[in-house]
DNA sequence: AAATATTTGTACGTATGTATG
DNA sequence: GCATACATACGTACAAATATT
């Protein structure tokens, strides 16, 4: 059984879906929760967790990632770099 | 039948599909092919004449708004900027 | 060392929504 | 209303890099 997020996603919303656990993960890395250093959960994680499409997911991390907060290595994951 | 494009891109290649139709955008606007104010073919176009998805043109399409080079607007198309 | 699993990258297809002409 | 064009979102598949067993 997947375990559900605190926050849920709201597939009908002005709100992309994307951009929804864009902001999720942001705040995540701002409050600490995910601190520099850290991994954030992989694709397939997030999307089995919010039950949207890996698609979704990595235009979500592109997001983050245009922001400088994460990076990211092929094999490895995406990692947080600043908050 | 869809025309053929000048340069042809090769799927089996070191360089990703995107980043060769990018680069194939990316010296048409250098070279003043396609100069700024200029209208670079939809997404529909560019796949059908290079025989290619639509995610990977919007791929490359969005390499080039990175750099600057055009902008997108929504029912319109995306424009050349800059070379 | 080697095989397997995990994770991201690339590439494809399809559908629907929104904006513009 | 219809056609065109981009935006978002779902799906699948395979490759490449890395980690694990």
């Amino acid at each position: 059984m997947p375990r559900r997020p605190r926050r849920t996603i709201e597939p009908i919303s002005a709100e992309p879906v994307y951009r929804q656990l864009a902001d999720i993960l942001r705040e995540q890395i701002e409050t600490g929760e995910l601190p520099p250093g850290t991994l954030v959960p992989s694709e397939a994680t997030l999307q089995q967790e919010h039950g949207i499409a890996r698609d979704t997911v990595r235009a979500a991390i592109r997001l983050l990632r245009d922001e400088g907060l994460v990076v990211t290595t092929p094999g490895k994951g995406t990692f947080v770099v600043r908050h």
